[in-house]
DNA sequence: ATGGCAACACACTGTTGA
């Protein structure tokens, strides 16, 4: 089975690099992030007519996440109110971050995470909170869910290997010592990264700026990240960055990372 | 060097992204 994550910038101005993508690329699963649209206008029969069931939950302009999948997902549910409860979440479902789903005895979890602007900004507590939150998800999640996947933009380079000159960015936002704690406390409930399973060596990212020239340069971060709990780690086989979309005219700023899992 | 580039909206300038 292979899953893959696409951090998308617009899945109606991307659409026909998606399905062209998929072409090439007939994975079972595709989770996108920033979709940028709400629900009424997702793009759903340009993926249904290729084969693909689309799942997703959107919002104006900003954020948005999607599954699309081969065959039907069971348990589709988005946000965190649907396992944390309406009193607790307050306003955090109000961007949509969150969506997830099960094919067989799998959970697929896919995730936009919050930028954070810069450390220290309101914008930064938002998204520290919202990791919170995630850890606190996952963990629920975890207990009736063995098997689970947990994929999409975390907005985190996890060590100083992920990012193209970590002195220069020491303390910034996605690289900050406090958010890399976030996310081990995450893969601490029991997650690991399969990219890290394969590959040890650094210039390997999923997101480069548009500006300066920086895919050209390979000046980029990896930011989108599959982390498997323990029974689907030791199924992983590969993990691997397609840079080819990376490459093509008017882009997405990130680009695909696909999982392959043994079995189906 | 707070610029650079791209997408979006009550758009022709401001916000967000990381």
């Amino acid at each position: 089975m292979k899953i893959a994550t696409w951090n998308v910038n617009s899945v109606r101005i991307r659409l026909d690099k998606i399905i062209d993508w998929l072409a090439v690329n007939p994975v079972d699963i595709l989770c996108l992030q920033e979709t940028k649209v709400i629900d009424a206008n997702f793009p759903e029969s340009a993926f249904t007519a290729i084969g693909y069931h689309a799942y997703y939950s959107g919002q104006k302009s900003y954020n948005g996440v999607a599954i699309l999948s081969r065959v039907p997902l069971t348990e589709v549910s988005t946000g965190f109110i649907p396992l944390l409860g309406a009193n607790k979440v307050e306003h955090f479902d109000e961007q949509k971050r969150l969506i997830t789903g099960k094919i067989d005895d799998t959970q697929i979890i896919c995730v936009y995470v919050p930028n954070g602007s810069e450390v220290g900004s309101d914008k930064y507590l938002y998204k520290l909170q919202w990791l919170k939150f995630l850890h606190e998800y996952l963990q629920i999640s975890l207990k009736t869910n063995p098997r689970l996947c947990i994929c999409g933009d975390f907005n985190i380079a996890p060590e100083d290997r992920d990012v193209y000159d970590s002195v220069k960015s020491e303390g910034a936002v996605g690289v900050s010592p406090v958010e890399r704690q976030a996310l081990q406390n995450i893969m601490q409930l029991g997650l690991a990264d399969p990219f890290r399973r394969f590959t040890s060596e650094g210039e390997y990212f999923s997101w480069w700026d548009y500006r300066q020239g920086s895919f050209r340069q390979n000046r980029g971060w990896r930011i989108d990240h599959h982390y498997l709990s323990l029974p689907l780690y030791e199924q992983a086989i590969s993990c691997t960055i397609d840079l080819a979309p990376r490459r093509l005219k008017q882009p997405s700023d990130h680009t695909p990372v696909i999982l392959e899992i043994s079995g189906n």
